[in-house]
DNA sequence: TATTTTCCCATGATATACCATATTTATAAT
DNA sequence: ATTATAAATATGGTATATCATGGGAAAATA
């Protein structure tokens, strides 16, 4: 059993018609390392899917159970939106999971999809979205940091 | 067999003129795998019905006992309250829960429920009722972290 | 006996498991 | 470095299992 993971890099799949897409195999290698499973939902602040381990919304959940405030009503808003849009996204024996129509729209993708790490969690892009997303973050963070663009060759 | 269990996802499924209602098919996994049993009671907080496993509720039966709240009124009320309203829903082959009259009325349900998933706890709405709980809660989130507005993506 | 409740079967729709081929990546040999 | 060979991955297609749901028979209740 590993020690660590984090999901990683940036890797382009296609989309069939049926809505499967091949999970990057790197990350179904960190699925059946941890033995957990795959749990994907609409980003609450971007047009893209994000996925976790279930364990993760797991550690979550019982934050939340031993919070005491089991009947509170703030509680109940947050987690709503988490665990009412979450969705188990298990893997065939080919490696590739079947996202929602609701996922796919909500992202715009179509025919292809973008993996993206985000380390404990990953995103998933329509490619001309995730290009444009770059951009803004590459931009963000030079500004912040023009030390950086000294640097900074191209990729 | 797993290491974790939520419930998660919205779907709605239809009531039939029994008032049958199919328990989404994760929902009866996690029963199946942990053994335990679907509780349901009237929400306290809002105008639908809420369901957890009988475990948690044993978990916070146990929890109430160990409290220094022990003896206190609000505890009391609380607890009489939940553990006077609540019930097995058992499913039967077809993965089918039959819900009482007095759980539908206070819900408003006729002849379809939208199940959602609440990490430890789901809930069962009227689809209107939802839709616009759903708003509500959006609305209310957003507001409370406007940092998840201003990166926003449409929708 | 009338009414309700609990099972069980039937069916269309959908998701899942599986097989086959293509493509890419890694490994070894020259 | 180049080519050959092998392994792993991605993708298309199809069969199979599962699910939601309608209907009805048997059992229970009043």
């Amino acid at each position: 059993m590993r020690k660590t993971f984090l999901f990683m890099d940036t890797v382009t799949n296609k989309v069939d018609a049926k809505g499967r897409v091949s999970l990057p195999a790197d990350y179904r290698a960190i699925v059946k390392d941890t033995g957990s499973e795959i749990v994907c939902y609409r980003s609450l602040s971007a047009p893209c899917i994000e996925g976790c381990l279930e364990d993760l919304l797991d550690k979550l959940a019982t934050d939340m159970e031993n919070s005491l405030d089991f009947f509170s009503q703030e509680q109940d808003d947050i987690s709503n939106l988490v665990f009412g849009d979450a969705k188990r996204y298990p893997f065939d024996s080919t490696g590739r999971i079947m996202l929602s129509d609701k996922l796919l729209k909500h992202a715009q993708i179509k025919d292809s999809a973008v993996f993206v790490g985000k380390g404990r969690k990953f995103q998933i892009w329509n490619p001309e979205n995730w290009a444009k997303e770059e951009a803004r973050i590459r931009a963000e963070v030079l500004k912040k940091r023009p030390s950086l663009k000294a640097q900074g060759g191209k990729e």
